[in-house]
DNA sequence: GCCTAGGTCCCGTCT
DNA sequence: AGACGGGGCCTAGGC
């Protein structure tokens, strides 16, 4: 990787590096003191200040503050960026059509611009996503409830999918809702809604519904008791554990993140 | 606002930059090769490639890939960074308490650092926020339906807060729930969830319930038939201009947002 | 294109 | 500290 570095002269000259900085589909870093318009879905102003601006290959922009992890201004991939000089001022325009939104960033002063062409092809691997879990989690029912039996995985039904549709030692129909973290009173409102809309097909069938995650809310608990529902707390760093075992070669760090019961 | 540029020649000289830019809490951009490893809440592993680094004042750390908005790994402010060279790796760790959680980099290779103190004290100026949009239906509440009256605003109910909780010219309760951009079947649910709530302390009262928004999803519109509750559309570009013309000064772009009805 | 659901969501706010 | 809801959320996947 070669990283170019400018400290351009004028602005006339910052528009010629970052022209071609684009046309080059470049990562470009400029520090440069700017004030900020934008408008779409909704619409914010910020006065003036320096600020760190990036732009990437695709045309992702992002406005940076220097605290913070959220950009302050920022468009996800535009296809459209236009650069000019207007009453002493760098105008760059980022476009994006859907939704309708203009970015528009108006530099005073630009202090430096570096950009580069980075070669990444790394792979990313995650480990104990939700999908993960739920993965783990149909193979190894018997980790919810002694008995228990995966129909089907990210079942559809009206209201969206459902993941683990199961039947318990007793053959009841048993509806299985995951969360990785800490489930919310929203979680237990989902799995409410996916048994009603079971229920319409099976009027007389029970239907039992359980609520799997390492922790949940209090409301959400006692939410889950007047609906009658369930709630199954799940051990993440063991299944972690087990998965890490299975995959040898991959060694992963201790598990350090811990949620109560 | 001085900009600082380095090309390090070893990675024991970028730890010493880096080591002056943290305790002078710069910000600071790094263009290097990397691989990440992630473990907290989740777990994540990026194998070996360049990227962009960068660290912020108040310890929040972003790693960026050439692509895409989001940046692949992070840390919104960390207290404690560490830096130290392992086996011919620079290795910066960032630890973040609650949740416990740890990123660690590990360059093989730095290309260039650069940090700057930036003086942004510009002021963020937002509009039309669903607060705002609350604001002005309470004190417009004709704006929704002929006759209504305001009663309370953000109402404490068991289940969270009513936006608006009015009464209509028959005087019957009327509960509705604002949202800024497209109302999803989550939205009525949550409308659903107060009439609830409100029904149980007034059992003989008629309870109408309005989604107010500027467009509707197709499937929340029929829950919303479904559940004998009403939509009503706003629009907000009106809002908008009313709410410009009474802040004169204020000159803004013309609103280019256009939602469906 | 719209809609649904997840995210290391982040972030403010309130208890 | 946890809990809850909003966000220009973003992003991936399905239809």
């Amino acid at each position: 990787m070669k990283v170019i570095h400018y400290n351009p002269s004028s602005l006339e000259e910052a528009v010629k590096i970052i022209r071609d900085a684009l046309t080059s589909k470049k990562l470009m870093v400029i520090y440069g003191c700017c004030t900020i318009i934008y408008e779409g879905r909704g619409a914010s102003r910020l006065t003036q200040g320096d600020r760190l601006v990036i732009v990437k290959r695709d045309g992702s922009v992002l406005v940076h503050r220097p605290f913070g992890y959220s950009p302050v201004n920022w468009q996800p991939e535009t296809t459209d960026i236009s650069l000019s000089v207007e009453n002493g001022e760098l105008v760059m325009k980022a476009l994006r059509l859907t939704p309708r939104e203009i970015l528009e960033i108006r530099f005073t002063k630009i202090y430096t611009i570096t950009h580069a062409i980075l070669d990444d092809r790394g792979e990313f691997i995650e480990y104990l996503s939700e999908e993960e879990i739920r993965d783990y989690l149909s193979k190894n029912p018997s980790t919810i409830e002694e008995g228990l039996i995966t129909i089907d995985v990210e079942k559809r039904v009206e209201p969206g999918f459902i993941d683990l549709y199961c039947r318990d030692r007793n053959g009841n129909v048993v509806i299985i809702e995951i969360k990785r973290t800490t489930a919310s009173k929203d979680a237990v409102l989902q799995l409410k809604r996916y048994i009603d809309a079971v229920k319409k097909y099976m009027p007389r069938e029970r239907i039992r519904g359980i609520i799997v995650a390492p922790s949940i809310s209090k409301s959400a608990l006692e939410l889950t008791e007047k609906l009658k529902l369930e709630y199954k707390r799940i051990d993440i760093s063991q299944i972690y554990k087990v998965l890490r075992s299975r995959q040898r070669g991959k060694s992963l760090l201790h598990y350090i993140g811990k949620a109560k019961s």
